[in-house]
DNA sequence: CTATAATAGACTCATAAAGTCTTTAATGGG
DNA sequence: CCCATTAAAGACTTTATGAGTCTATTATAG
């Protein structure tokens, strides 16, 4: 079980653009370059991270992506979830009524899973790798 | 990001045999009639969980699977690793040294995730569904 | 011996991830 | 108004992996 490269990607945009200038949206076609990946295909994980409401996009010359506002707020979790879904890690074929305790287990490891991202911002990452 | 049915199918088949009598061997016939799946398939995954050292096998007439005696130490963690493999949940593109704070995050994540899954024993979840 | 049961490996099938190509829509600047 | 620029959308292809089958081989109790 891995996550997958989209994802990735995504952590990895998210961190270039928390490292941005707030006020000069940075474009795919730059992205794309740092990250060594295609434009089109990482436009696509960029157009869903705008619509999981992380990052603002405005098209046209000068266009590009921006951070949203609040970035202290956005956490790993926020980014992995725009990317691979919020699907659970477990679900059961027939699901033997609610005192399953199989389901609750592994349930409540997904959930230390998703507490601890989700106490990660990637703000507090600021300054890392700045230089390249 | 999901665990295989695999491992749905594998910790199906401890519980059952957790809750068997530790003297009688059971086949691979019961069981895959019990998780309502093909004989052969299972047995791929039993003996995943045989060279995991989890359980037991037997061939020949009255032969088949049992728990190891220490089942007391199985954990969750244990079963799935057997199946899913111990593949890290993120590997990054380039690995810009030890320093990496995406990685570092991600990866105590996971320890989450498994120190959870550690702590689960199998043999917790003894009495359920025995009457099936 | 022989019936029974696990093990092994080559094979097929289905699904999802990863990536490409092309078209359309939005927008700032001249 | 026009045009260069840039994001968004969708159909499509390719590749990888999960899921499952089939057949042959090995082990063993009776
Ligand atoms: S035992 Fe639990 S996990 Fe398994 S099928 Fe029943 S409800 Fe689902
Ligand atoms: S920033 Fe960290 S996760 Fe990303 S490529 Fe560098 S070392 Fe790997």
């Amino acid at each position: 079980m891995k996550y997958s490269q989209a994802t990735d990607y995504a952590l990895h945009a998210m961190l270039y653009l928390v490292n941005s200038d707030p006020d000069k949206p940075v474009g795919v076609q730059l992205l794309s370059e740092k990250l060594t990946v295609s434009q089109t295909y990482l436009s696509k994980l960029m157009t869903k991270l705008v619509k999981a409401g992380l990052i603002h996009s405005s098209s046209g010359a000068n266009g590009g992506y921006r951070i949203k506002r609040n970035q202290q707020d956005i956490s790993f979790l926020d980014i992995i979830r725009a990317i691979e879904g919020t699907a659970s890690l477990f679900e059961c074929s027939f699901n033997h009524g609610n005192g399953c305790q199989i389901q609750q287990v592994v349930m409540d490891a997904e959930q230390q899973l998703e507490q601890y991202l989700a106490s990660k911002k990637i703000a507090d990452l600021v300054g890392m790798h700045k230089a390249e």
